[in-house]
RNA sequence: GCCACCAUAGCUCAAUUGGCAGAGCACCUGUUUUGUAAACAGGUUGUUCUGGGUUCGAGUCCCAGUGGUGGCUCCA
């Protein structure tokens, strides 16, 4: 399996842009050459026409079909309220309804710039077309300089390349929304240094139901998130006298994090990854030789002085573990090094990037740096690879994306030499293939020090994170001066891996907790078990329980509230527990347990030391399955 | 950081044109002793995010700040 170039998420400024990457299942191919796509994409130019109506001042940009929808930029003279989109949207669907027919044009360069005299955004696409303009994909943004063409419908016109539905009539007005999603400011041409403009989202189907079932996903969505069940199950809370993007991690939340630690913590250890603990803050002379510093300017907090000299809260790992590679002299013999760390750092995000558990400004990195011998790199690379599948499949996510992250041979961020950046991109490349492992590049996405491989999931709501990393990195070693000595006594530079199965652990989780829908498998579920007596004169028997199960290792609880069992049924289904087990007189004359699946299934009186001896194995064997 | 919107009890939400701050759940007390999705009765709970302003009177209107939501930019 070779790679493909697939586009980069900025950049391409005509109106077929597609701004959310697509997963596999949904080629962007097949999606753009698709009856939804001309009615979202006609949609769009419906709504700029209902647009100019309310404000004929405003200037337009770009407004392609995306997933779920379309959108599109205006520069508008005054704020939008609830007010006009309601006003645009009963508008714009009186005009579907009057069947306007859409024609398409060819017009010259000349033609064009005369029919958006005023619209200096399409003015600007315009001169960018002509000048043959490739977008960063490299295609072609017009056929050749005479291809320009302009659709219109009733009194609109817009510079497009199509293609659209016939007719207005062809969408079902009941099957169009812009109210779902609240306007949006966003800069023109991606760029933050340009023009920001106010970003109108709609969504269209192909029927009203299609439009209903759509809302109903929208629903259910939100009864997965991360953030809503973090505070159902008590997993987590973001408190704002501690401070935003800084989690505090409740009871039940610290379980399921310290149980996932373990587990991989275990799996390293049996893959030869050796633990290290180093400390939160670092002289900022750490960062300069690392050559962080400048590079992280923007997302670092500002220096501490201590005693006249600054130091930094750390915002990564490796430059303390590389002064602990230096701390002694290595020898070909000792190579490949792996220390592991689960790291906390800090770093600065902007208050508006922050985001439930998935986007923090403190979090810890399940991190560890490989030193290897540059004959050791593929074989280190793959094992890591490895790792991370391993992981990812334990835990079920098969739905993820593997992106090379390449150097943009256009940008000069990067550092190190050529050769080297090629011949680790074409390493990565080369262990993905033999792992059998879909990846695809894109360039602009590499880490300033070198190239990676990233494991990308999207969540609830369809938003893409970047999970795993693997990075193969030339520079920190020359930087830190790191060295072996080889086989023929000569001193050699190491080449360095940085890893992160989970990427950190707050967003990993904040992912797990939406991929299981907050019903986790009990290996990770904070309780595992509860024990419900049917009477308080079954108490002593649930404690006798309790104690069992708790000495097997298992995490239980007997709830001797004072209060009837349905109602503790009710309350502890709601958690996702699950395995509730119920016992009255029965059961205690029988030594058994009666168990009921959170799924509801009841399973019936079982013997105790069944009970305990499947659910312990269940564990162990870190099952999916709650039946026992 | 920027654009738009939002903020009432622990949670979900009410409160007519500016006119006594409420309900359900949760919690507490009592009664009830229950075999698989809410027993009954009573009770407690508020700086209506904060600070100003307008008004006879502000949860409601205005300004500023804080926090949150959706998006842009950025990112583990």
């Amino acid at each position: 399996m070779t790679g493909v170039l697939a586009p980069s998420r900025s950049g391409m400024p005509d109106c077929r842009r597609l701004n959310i990457a697509r997963g596999k299942t949904m080629p962007e191919e097949i999606y753009q050459e698709s009856q939804l796509y001309k009615i979202r994409h006609s949609a769009a130019h419906v709504m700029a026409e209902a647009m100019l109506e309310r404000f004929p001042d405003a200037k337009i940009a770009i407004g392609p079909p995306i997933e779920d929808g379309f959108y599109y930029d205006f520069e508008l003279p005054t704020p939008i309220k609830d007010d006009d989109i309601k006003w645009v949207e009963k508008r714009m669907k009186k005009l579907l309804a009057q069947r306007h027919e859409f024609n398409m044009r060819e017009v010259s360069a000349e033609e064009a710039r005369a029919l958006f005299h005023d619209q200096p955004y399409k003015l600007e696409l315009i001169n960018d077309l002509v000048r043959g303009a490739r977008a960063e994909n490299g295609a072609p943004m017009a056929d050749g300089s005479d291809g320009l063409t302009v659709y219109t419908q009733n009194n609109f016109t817009d510079l497009c390349r199509g293609p659209h539905v016939q007719s207005t009539g062809d969408i079902n007005p009941k099957a169009v929304s812009i109210s779902l999603r609240p306007p949006a400011g966003a800069y023109w041409r991606g760029d933050e240094e340009r023009q920001q403009l106010t970003r109108i989202y709609g969504t269209a189907w192909e029927t009203p139901e299609e439009l209903r079932d759509y809302r109903a996903r929208l629903e259910e969505a939100i009864k997965r998130d991360h953030r809503v069940l973090g505070e159902k199950l008590d997993l987590f809370i973001i408190d704002s006298m501690v401070g935003k993007g800084l989690p505090l991690w409740l009871p039940a939340g610290a379980i399921l994090r310290d149980t996932l630690e373990r587990w991989l913590r275990d799996i390293q250890i049996e893959r030869g990854y050796l633990p290290v603990v180093t400390p939160h803050l670092g002289n900022i002379e750490l960062y300069k030789t690392s050559g962080h510093y400048p590079y992280y300017a923007d997302s670092q907090y500002s220096p501490i002085d201590v005693d006249g000299e600054e130091f930094l809260l750390r915002p990564m790992n490796c430059p303390h573990h590389c002064r602990i590679y230096t701390s002694q002299p290595r020898s070909y013999r000792d190579l490949p090094l792996r220390y592991a760390e689960f790291g906390a750092v800090y770093r600065y995000e902007q208050s508006g990037e922050l985001r439930g558990l998935t986007r923090v400004r403190g979090f810890t990195v399940d991190d560890a740096h490989l030193f290897v011998r540059p004959d050791q790199l593929l074989e280190e690379f793959k094992g890591v690879v490895k790792l991370i599948q391993h992981v990812f499949g334990a835990l079920g996510m098969t739905d993820f994306r593997a992106r090379l992250g390449a150097r943009d041979p256009e940008s000069d961020k990067y550092v190190g030499d050529n050769a080297l950046w090629e011949e680790a991109t074409i390493a990565i490349g080369e262990a993905c293939d033999e792992l059998g492992l879909e990846y695809h590049i894109e360039s602009g996405e590499a880490a300033f020090y070198g190239p990676k491989l990233d494991f990308i999931v999207r969540d609830v709501l369809k938003r893409e994170w970047q999970l795993g990393t693997v990075q193969v990195d030339y520079n920190l070693p020359q930087r830190f001066d790191l060295e072996y000595v080889d086989r023929d006594n000569e001193r050699k530079r190491p080449v360095m891996i940085h890893r992160a199965p989970f990427g950190s652990l707050e967003r990993f989780i904040g992912i797990l907790i939406e991929h299981f829908a907050g019903a986790f498998p009990p290996w990770l579920a904070p309780t595992q078990a509860i024990i419900i007596p049917i009477r308080a004169s079954h108490n002593d028997y649930a404690r006798e329980i309790e104690s069992l199960l708790l000495a097997r290792g298992l995490r239980v609880k007997a709830d001797l509230q004072d209060r009837n069992m349905r109602s503790k049924i009710k309350q502890h289904r709601r958690l996702n527990i699950p395995w509730l087990l119920i016992v009255g007189d029965r059961d205690i004359e029988d030594r058994t347990v009666s168990l009921r699946l959170r799924t509801d299934e009841d399973l019936g009186a079982m013997p105790l030391e069944a009970f305990a001896a499947a659910a312990a194995a269940n564990v162990q064997a870190k099952s999916q399955e709650i039946g026992l």
